[in-house]
DNA sequence: GCGACAG
DNA sequence: ATCTTGTCGC
């Protein structure tokens, strides 16, 4: 019997799983979820694209001066190996990795960075953009395209509008509706930034498209590294 | 046992 | 996530 959103039984998982689950544990205890001071000029997005045969995968970054027109400064990418499966709420075990390797050959570092999966609206309070941020030591904010875990209300259909993600009676993220007529993305803190600035941050990187610019470009870039890599 | 489940 | 062309709608 399991409640809802209560994800992968740790009983019946191997001894690997349930390490990850306890590292989560414990390093979410290190998240700030207060907005961090500092003058935000630079944002960057990332993302990650599988190959087709499923044993490597590409990481890529993209930064971004912020201002009326975004202005890209830098990208870089990483190839590497997958070493972790699929499991929801474990995302970051297998993204990490080939993310930070990319982020490895960045010369800037970004004010903030989007990431295209959850921050704290996660099981354990952990998804990838906070143990991306922790790890980095930057804030960061999740930007993911469908739920993981909590409850909300419809969205108005405005630009702007969003309702909170609600996840044992705590607001854990917002679901943002960045374009008219368009499913509305799932924002969430992931490290040094509150609710109100992550909110904030993914409208004012919108470009008319639903994925804010930092994280589209970021997709863009990985597949068609992906698609040349492999000729 | 069934349904839910970021990418 | 990925395999994939056209097609319906704003």
């Amino acid at each position: 019997m399991h409640k809802r959103n209560e994800i992968q039984p740790v009983a019946f998982m191997a001894p690997r799983y349930k390490k990850a689950i306890e590292v989560q544990k414990v390093l979410r205890e290190q998240l700030i979820l207060k907005r961090v001071a500092g003058k935000i000029s630079t944002v960057a997005g990332a993302d990650v694209s599988y190959d087709k045969h499923g044993d490597s995968f590409f990481a890529g970054v993209v930064v971004y001066k912020l201002g009326k027109q975004l202005e890209k400064i830098e990208e870089a990418t990483a190839h590497g190996r997958i070493r972790f499966p699929y499991i929801p709420g474990l995302l970051s075990f297998r993204e990490a990795p080939i993310l930070l390797k990319a982020f490895k050959k960045l010369k800037n570092d970004p004010d903030v960075i989007l990431f295209d999966g959850q921050g704290i609206a996660h099981p354990r309070h952990f998804g990838l953009a906070s143990h991306m941020g922790l790890i980095l030591d930057r804030r960061a904010i999740g930007c993911a395209k469908s739920r993981l875990v909590g409850e909300f209300r419809c969205v108005k259909n405005v630009v702007g509008a969003y309702s909170k993600l609600f996840y044992q009676h705590e607001a854990v993220g917002a679901v943002l509706r960045t374009k008219v007529n368009t499913n509305p993305i799932f924002v969430s803190p992931g490290h040094k930034v509150n609710l109100a600035l992550a909110i904030h941050i993914a409208l004012a990187t919108c470009r008319g498209y639903r994925i804010p610019e930092p994280v589209r470009h970021a997709h863009l870039l990985v597949n068609r590294v992906r698609k040349e890599q492999i000729k």
